[in-house]
DNA sequence: GTCTATACCAGGATAGAC
DNA sequence: GTCTATCCTGGTATAGAC
């Protein structure tokens, strides 16, 4: 594929931009993990604001679909429960850009101011469709608290990597809906733990 | 007092590291809006790193207390509640210190990883504890997610101004308690919200 | 498409006068 | 205790050969 390098450079830079920070990662760095040198890669991305941006466009095209889309939704429990769990898969399967926006603000503040004054306003109209119609200030409290428990698949998969996604993915769609005060679902015959 | 200028340093240095993060903030800066030069900083303050120490320190001091004081709780359904409030008082006690820490993992990492380490060893043993005795995986991921929960006190303070701080103390430690599972408590005659 | 070499700049830190 | 002036490092970015 023609395109190839320009690909792995991305996937090194997110590795390394998650792990170590946007602004502690110097291209140098990136450069030498993919097998090139700084001046290669300026072929490929014009600046390191550029590389961050084509890392995290993905992320935030596929959420602002899933925050337009809320608008119709009506606000049912179970929908709740939809968006939740959808809320939930599209931050795992982004998990390494979601760590990104989520450890490291104030670095992508600076090279990317825009981009996360959206991502924040996008945030803030999926808050308000969890709190619901004629909220009270409670409501949006529980609304926030139940997105930070979505949230804590993050970290939760870094520091307990024995669960299994599917366990870690109900454990947590569970604790948000609580957090909502949603009825419970059917206990599931089989259910985990004690 | 004797060390007023070396105290003014460290609150508009906290106010600084807080909003536009640690890395992002230049001693200039700082120095600047306190109405000294750099060199007069590192008179009082001799680095960087040393400056966010003196400003970190006390969170860390007062967080270590608190978890020394767990190993010797019992796990009831009303300790386990008193722990949270706890928790969370600790926080908005230091909250601009709590905000540093959660939004700018990457370059407090760089700068004083050694507090990072202990720091998230403390969260290790808390959350340890939260999960109470012979935890089976979900609890553990429910422990995570309840000081989550506690964890959006930071974010709701900034989002929702208007919430007042009992209110938002009083409905996080329901949703953290609910997320836990933990029986609620008395539903308190003139309970606010729809 | 990749290289070597280099311009350029910002920020942390120090020396030494007052 | 505060200042002016300076050093030094490291990082982004560019020029131009191959």
């Amino acid at each position: 594929m023609v395109e190839d390098t320009k690909e792995r450079i991305r996937a090194v830079a997110l590795a390394l931009f998650t792990t170590h920070g946007y602004e502690q990662t110097s291209l140098r760095e990136i450069a030498d993990r993919v097998g090139i040198t700084k001046a290669s890669l300026y072929y490929h991305h014009p600046s390191k604001q550029a590389l961050l941006i084509a890392i995290v466009e993905p992320l935030l095209t596929e959420w602002r679909m899933m925050v337009e889309r809320l608008a119709a939704a009506p606000h049912t429990p179970e929908h709740v429960r939809d968006v939740l769990g959808e809320c939930l898969d599209t931050m795992l399967r982004h998990r390494d850009a979601c760590a990104l926006f989520a450890r490291d603000v104030p670095a992508l503040l600076t090279a990317v101011g825009p981009i996360l004054v959206e991502a924040k306003e996008l945030g803030t109209r999926m808050n308000a469709w969890l709190a619901g119609p004629d909220p009270s200030l409670a409501d949006r409290v529980r609304a926030f608290a139940a997105t930070e428990v979505l949230n804590s698949a993050l970290a939760s998969a870094v520091m307990l990597p024995s669960v299994p996604q599917d366990e870690l993915r109900a454990t947590l769609l569970d604790a948000a809906a609580a957090v909502l005060g949603l009825p419970r679902t059917e206990p599931a015959p089989g259910r985990p733990g004690g």
